[in-house]
DNA sequence: GATTACCGAGTTGTGTACATCCTTACGTGA
DNA sequence: TCACGTAAGGATGTACACAACTCGGTAATC
């Protein structure tokens, strides 16, 4: 509420918006199958039913929800099957963001990657499902910055979006060995550290891809019970 | 006008209306820069501004117009600079269909392709850079058919439309060799039906891949000049 | 004559009433 | 007691009036 908007232009508005309904969705704060109400929706950001609504249809677009006329609109439900194609293309396209466009990182980068180090190393104390996703996502955001083709980067960010809740619905499930999980995090990250600061930005890509990989079999190992 | 909708369901409407659209700005009928009225839009469609709206803000996401408050909306222009990264990126993505959920095509399918074929050779005879670039498109949509991963072909229609319009605007400025262009694209196809017919679904992607690169490094030379 | 302030036309963005549709509960009849 | 029709409620989809904004012309002023 009143947010500090001075100097946004309308689309920053909408952007925001959209950011927010993505995070809470994704972080299940909206569950799958959940009801959104674009009255609801719209009171809640100072705003009618008509900015709402095309922020909806850009987050079914993506995937996220969907409506349905004279139902209602509600969260998709993240089933890994589904998903399976999504996710094995962000493998191979995680993998590309070594070779189109790298960015070397500057100072800064590396500071702030040190920075979300400690708190993957934090996670293995006193982690959550929510908290290790929170912090899961900056990485993302972070990482999306060795590449510069623009292009990549959008179709990276929907598709990170669209696979990422079914880690957290399964966590939540207790279906997986959290302490597993955030060690690996944390060991899949001192190694980008690793090459990042030798530089070589294809392994860095490659370290991801294949964590993404591992990440996805462990999850459908889980789901095969 | 009067379109056979009945039983369509509304989100078909959208779509045909978006898709329309889409065509229009790849053939060039509104060409780069030229203005879009929601009102006039609305009328031809026979629907009000507030569908249309929606449609026109899927094309802005997708790069295709840009809408100004207070101003106008417009095509943009196709700049290969700034498309130069989208149509690298659909090389690499080009080449991941055969990889991700490749589809062995039915006997109707070669038949159809065999079609596209021949209309690809009558191009070489009277082939205008518009009749082309709709046969490119049917050939495109057609091609999609050989993966089943639905998120990459979404992905791959996108790129696809946001980048083909830099040939028709080469062609119609007369700034490529229309009849290379023709027996290039012929050969493609030829080259394409073999591997087909070899069930080689790897090698089918490849080629296409290879064709794509090699076009773009055309478009590229002749923008050098 | 140059500059600046202002007004008006035209466009996109927003708010809201209404249309359309689905679900559910209720009542009526067999 | 069950089946079916019907109406009410609530949701999304649509239409339209109005607000916010940009840009051109015009006239007043220095």
């Amino acid at each position: 509420m009143a947010d500090a908007d001075s100097g946004l232009t309308v689309k920053d508005r909408h952007a925001a918006v959209y950011a927010e309904l993505r995070q809470r969705i994704c972080l299940l704060d909206y569950p799958p199958r959940a009801q959104l109400s674009e009255i609801a929706l719209a009171g809640e950001f100072g705003t009618s039913r008509t900015p709402m609504r095309r922020v909806l249809a850009r987050l079914e677009e993506e995937g996220l929800v969907q409506s349905v006329h004279g139902v209602g609109t509600f969260v998709t439900d993240a089933d890994i099957t589904e998903l399976e194609q999504a996710y094995r293309l962000r493998v191979e396209l995680t993998g590309l963001t070594g070779q189109l466009d790298p960015v070397t990182p500057d100072t800064v980068f590396l500071i702030q990657l040190q920075r979300l180090i400690a708190r993957a190393a934090q996670m293995i104390v006193s982690g959550t499902p929510r908290s290790f996703t929170e912090l899961d996502m900056d990485v993302f955001q972070a990482l999306l910055h060795l590449t510069a083709n623009e292009p990549l980067r959008r179709v990276l960010e929907r598709l990170y979006y669209q696979t990422k809740r079914l880690w957290l619905v399964k966590a939540i499930k207790a279906e997986l060995d959290l302490q597993e999980e955030y060690g690996i995090f944390l060991h899949e990250l001192q190694a980008i550290r690793i090459a990042l600061e030798s530089g070589d930005l294809m392994a860095v890509a490659q370290i991801q891809r294949a964590h993404i990989s591992m990440s996805f079999n462990r999850l459908r190992k889980q789901s095969a019970i």
